[in-house]
RNA sequence: GUGGGUAUAGCUCAGCUGGUUAGAGCACCGGAUUGUGGUUCCGGGGGUCGAGGGUUCGAACCCCUUUACCCACCCCA
């Protein structure tokens, strides 16, 4: 028989049990936070027909996409999930009520290169909030609010959130006589943390014919530390320009209202972000430590979100964490807690005569109260039955031998101290309940 | 898509100017220790050296082709 290698493609990540567990964990806090601001959940299948994926066309995400016909059909794979939104509000306009709030966590595909902390297949957490035709901008206030407590509720601390308008950077364009060079110019001003403002000068003037006074002012305005201030003496000048200061300045104020400390956000104009849809507020996410891995959380104000769908206009704000990289980063930094919630069970009983009723019967009676319970079964030496459970990381191990039938107990040795005690099966449930409590509350991601 | 690099055991890697049966650590299996693991000691299994072709008396090593992977750029989560 001819054997193939077992490989798994570049660019897809396939974990091991115990980080498999960890990663489920950071999706049930995402669940649980999303749905304390009352986003419902929401799938739609990773194919879609591709001149749905495709009705805005052209661009990266074209040359990104996983397409392939079957029989006729012509089918590609979401590589995002804000399109998939955007179709699925359109075809159900007239069932949904809006506001329309819906989280949705799933897979995302894109054929680019990989890279380290850059997939091909990723999962990708979304929230967005759609109005119907008209969107407060107090949604975009709450937005920041989310983003802290996901990642507060995740167990993080060093983070900031960074605020800026779309409309100033378009306003500040016009001022500037920039309105025709505005998206290269956006996505180079994006790239000023990264590659430093002498390399962005560099490009604007050069790439971008970008006149070097032109330059140097827009520079010296975004960089400013008083981010508003520094905009004022251009109020007036652009009717844009200051409804994106008094947008920002609302937003700011309202974040604050919503629970998210000064400490965590910071008004940055430098955030300009890609992609060319945001029309007002945008956000991004920073590990303060790390700074290099760039923004871990992202997104913004758009304000025509199915305009490829329906001619009902659409206006949403939202955002999306790539949590596959954030797992990645976080494993990698060694910030993601190694604690007993890793093991796929909190008790392992050994079941030590040939019967093995009396076993099954207390691993019943342990489920029943809430222990997450392995019976093991194999006809093993009693060496290789232990190391089961080291080998897992389960805490406590039960022996079930004719000894204890006969007195009516059970032995439990603590794997971690090594203690070992006797007493009922009840006795032990409940020492065992006590134990295990405090650990539930541990956090996943575990600074410092 | 553009440019650069790497490919040897399950994993991380060593392997001298080409020279006999290709090594280490970790992991795995067994024993010391058949109702007490994780530590220690002893032993063991495991590799068509990414694939195909060529040069040579002889190739993991040199040459060609090819595939995969990694890094940077583009773009982005």
């Amino acid at each position: 028989m001819e054997r193939q290698k077992p490989r798994t493609l570049s660019g897809f990540m396939e974990l091991l049990p115990a980080p498999q567990l960890q990663m489920e964990r950071m999706m049930e806090v995402l669940r649980e936070t999303y749905g304390l601001y009352g986003f419902t959940p929401l799938d739609t299948p990773a194919i879609e027909a591709s001149e749905v994926l495709l009705a805005k066309g052209g661009g990266e995400t074209e040359k990104q996409i996983y397409r392939f016909t079957k029989g006729d059909a012509d089918l590609s794979l979401r590589f995002d999930l804000t399109v998939p939104l955007a179709k699925y509000v359109a075809l159900h306009y007239g069932e949904l009520t809006f506001p329309f709030r819906r989280y949705q966590i799933g897979k995302v595909y894109r054929g680019e290169r990989a890279q380290r902390g850059r997939f091909r297949e990723f999962y990708q957490a979304d929230i967005d909030i759609i109005g119907d035709g008209k969107l407060d901008i107090l949604n975009e206030a709450e937005i920041p609010a989310i983003i802290y407590q996901t990642f507060s509720r995740l167990g993080l601390q060093r983070f900031q959130i960074r605020v800026n308008n779309r409309k100033i950077l378009n306003g500040l364009f016009a001022v500037l006589g920039l309105s025709e060079q505005a998206s290269d110019v956006m996505r180079t001003i994006d790239k000023l943390e990264k590659i430093g403002a002498d390399k962005v000068a560099e490009l604007l003037t050069g790439e971008f014919s970008v006149p070097p006074e032109a330059a140097a002012t827009l520079l010296s305005v975004l960089q400013a530390d008083a981010s508003l201030a520094a905009l004022a003496p251009f109020a007036g000048q652009n009717a844009l320009l200051d409804q994106g200061i008094d947008e920002l300045s609302q937003v700011a104020n309202a974040m604050t209202a919503f629970g998210v400390p000064q400490s965590h956000f910071k008004i940055d104009l430098t955030i300009a972000r890609g992609l060319d849809y945001y029309t007002g507020t945008v956000y991004e996410t920073l590990l303060l430590e790390h700074p290099e891995i760039g923004s871990i959380c992202s997104g913004g104000r758009y304000d025509n979100l199915a305009e490829y769908y329906t001619d009902k206009p659409l206006p949403g704000v939202g955002i999306s964490i790539g949590l596959t990289r954030l797992f990645y980063v976080l494993g990698e930094q060694q910030l993601l807690n190694a604690d007993r919630l890793n093991a796929p069970a909190d008790v392992l009983i050994l079941p030590m005569t040939a019967d093995l009723n009396p076993a099954i019967a207390l691993a019943t009676k342990m489920r029943s109260a809430g222990l997450r319970t392995l019976l093991y079964s194999e006809d093993k030496k009693f060496k290789q039955k232990i190391g089961y459970a080291d080998k897992l990381g389960i805490p406590y191990v039960l022996f079930l031998g004719e000894d204890e039938l006969a007195a009516g107990i059970v032995a439990c040795k603590d794997l971690r101290t090594g203690e070992q005690t006797k007493q009922s099966a009840d006795e032990t449930i409940a020492l065992l309940l006590k134990a295990l409590a405090p650990q539930r509350d541990i956090p996943v991601i575990r600074e410092n």
